[in-house]
RNA sequence: GGCGCUAUCGUCUAGAGGCCUAGGACACAGCCCUCUCAAGGCUGGAACACGGGUUCGAAUCCCGUUAGCGCUACCA
């Protein structure tokens, strides 16, 4: 095992996030590569928006995405004591001070300051307070935060994924380390854990480039070197925004229950701001471990197409054999509500799934197949009905005619396609116009599998059954 | 407003000064296959934001402009 130590920790005040997932992917794949330890973190110290529901979720979903962890997880409310004598420390060495200036004051301040178009920068009024004037507020019972001093110097790091990225300390306010409750905020939280836990590669959103200066500062004043810092882009939604609930599905949950594989879905999400090189699409587990490196993160942010997700969920699909499909496809069959009973499944998911990209989507194909009371005539359905004419009804007779006699024994593909065949011929009717009515019948769908395939997963008797009700029906 | 980041087809990207007439994938269109669709095969349209440098030579390096995004809490 190598020294590199990386951690991922998410706030459980939501939902595992496809950016979080990506994140925490990155992390992965860099432990998995380096031979370093995956250390989790939830940093629950938002106590109001905290939830273990929320921690659940996210474990759960990191769980099935296969990104498992070495150590933890920790619970950032569990180190507060150590926060606060970090925070204690600092304030002893002069490097950070008390402020009294109260919520109201520092709004009125800001608002001040937007008026002028200037920016906001805490003044350090309270950095300039006398010992003695410290003494009399303290013991006088008033409310203090601990403000971190920010040195007047350079604050640079060479990023992993963007290169050097410098700041300076002017620029950075005189951040709150201690709220006055005693408790400590996110900067100062982070740090003491990272140190702690001998984090080694701190690999983030790039929305934390602004708070990574600050860091650097709270390292450089609390005597220790700093980590390597990669900060991956962030992920957009269509409209080039970051992706929130408004795209759409930004929950890993919701993708799990769309039936899109773990495997494919870490696929899509490392090849989102990472490329191996190359014309790469398809990569397994193995490969992506040896190619990662964080270097070859891009630097830019990357737009989320769904579509090519499912493209890639295709390609999952397709490699996968249908029994092991199977279990996956009973559970979304019971979302649907649909009892498939003692059926054999496989010839059915066998069949549907060249032309589906979903888990989901294939399920919704072998409901249909199995229970004639999911079918619903789609648009291009009625439209051929509404082309065919009287002749939709006919065709649908002259198959059932043709249809009814064969035996149970000879229900199969070929006899099938051979008795339609000659049915078609010898009434001069086109092949697709005697195929396409029972395609529509068995499925209220113009799109299936080959019809004499249909016919012989769907079965002798029930396909006989929705010829004729789809007959009786369309001639009424 | 300030600070920071970023800029190759609609989207994900390859590209580390000559291999670029800019490659691949998704999506889109057409053709083939075919009872339909999908898959598969073939074909096509589609990009180096702009302006200056540096260099014999720039998508690649530098500067500027523009645009987009992020941060700007006693949230994380």
């Amino acid at each position: 095992m190598s020294s590199v130590r990386v951690r991922f920790a998410p706030s459980p005040t939501g939902y595992l996030h496809v950016g979080g997932a990506r994140t925490a992917l990155f992390n992965w794949l860099f432990a998995r590569k380096t031979g370093g330890t995956f250390v989790l973190r939830i940093e629950d110290t938002d106590k109001e928006r905290s939830t273990d529901a929320h921690t659940t979720v996210i474990l759960e979903g990191l769980t099935w995405l296969g990104i498992t962890w070495d150590e933890g997880p920790f619970f950032q409310g569990a180190y507060g004591d150590r926060h606060r004598e970090d925070a204690l420390r600092l304030l002893a060495e002069g490097k950070a001070y008390r402020c009294f200036c109260t919520k109201e004051e520092l709004d009125a301040q800001r608002e001040a300051a937007e008026r002028q178009k200037s920016a906001f920068r805490y003044d350090r009024r309270c950095w300039r307070l006398t010992p003695g004037e410290v003494q009399q507020k303290v013991a006088a019972g008033l409310p203090f935060t601990v403000r971190f001093l920010v040195p007047d110097e350079e604050i640079a790091w060479e990023d992993a994924v963007h290169g050097r990225i410098s700041f300076r300390g002017v620029d950075v306010d005189d951040f709150v380390i201690l709220r006055s409750d005693g408790t400590a905020i996110y900067n100062l939280a982070v740090v003491s854990d990272d140190i702690a836990m001998g984090i080694t590669h701190v690999i983030r959103g790039d929305d934390h480039v602004s708070n990574t200066p600050k860091q650097i500062a709270l390292y450089r004043a609390l005597g220790r070197p700093t980590p390597v810092f990669a900060h991956v882009p962030m992920i957009l939604g269509a409209d080039g925004k970051k992706l929130s609930k408004r795209h759409g599905a930004t929950a890993v949950g919701d993708y799990q229950d769309q039936g899109i594989f773990p495997a494919a879905m870490r696929n899509f999400l490392a090849l989102l701001g990472w490329s191996p090189g190359g014309d790469r699409e398809i990569l397994p587990e193995d490969e992506m471990i040896r190619l990662f490196s964080l270097e070859a993160i891009q630097s830019k942010p990357a737009v989320f197409d769904v579509a090519k997700l499912e493209w890639m969920n295709g390609q999952y699909l397709s490699a996968t054999p249908a029994a092991e499909l199977l279990p996956a496809v009973r559970r979304q069959l019971d979302r649907l509500g649909v009892a498939p009973g003692t059926r054999d499944l496989a010839p059915i998911v066998d069949a549907a799934k060249a032309r589906s990209r979903t888990i989901l989507m294939l399920a919704e194909q072998v409901a249909v197949r199995l229970d004639a009371a999911r079918i619903r005539y789609d648009e291009k359905a009625e439209a051929l009905v509404r082309k065919l004419g009287p002749a939709f009804a006919a065709n649908l007779r002259l198959a059932h005619d043709t249809l009814a006699p064969l035996a149970d024994a000879d229900w199969t593909a070929e006899r099938l396609l051979e008795a339609v065949k000659a049915a078609a011929e010898a009434q001069g009717i086109k092949l697709g116009d005697a195929m396409q009515p029972i395609r529509v019948a068995l499925t209220g769908s113009t799109v299936s599998e080959p019809v004499n395939e249909l016919l012989a997963v769907v079965g002798r008797a029930e396909s006989l059954a929705r010829i004729a009700a789809a007959a009786e029906r369309r001639a009424a």
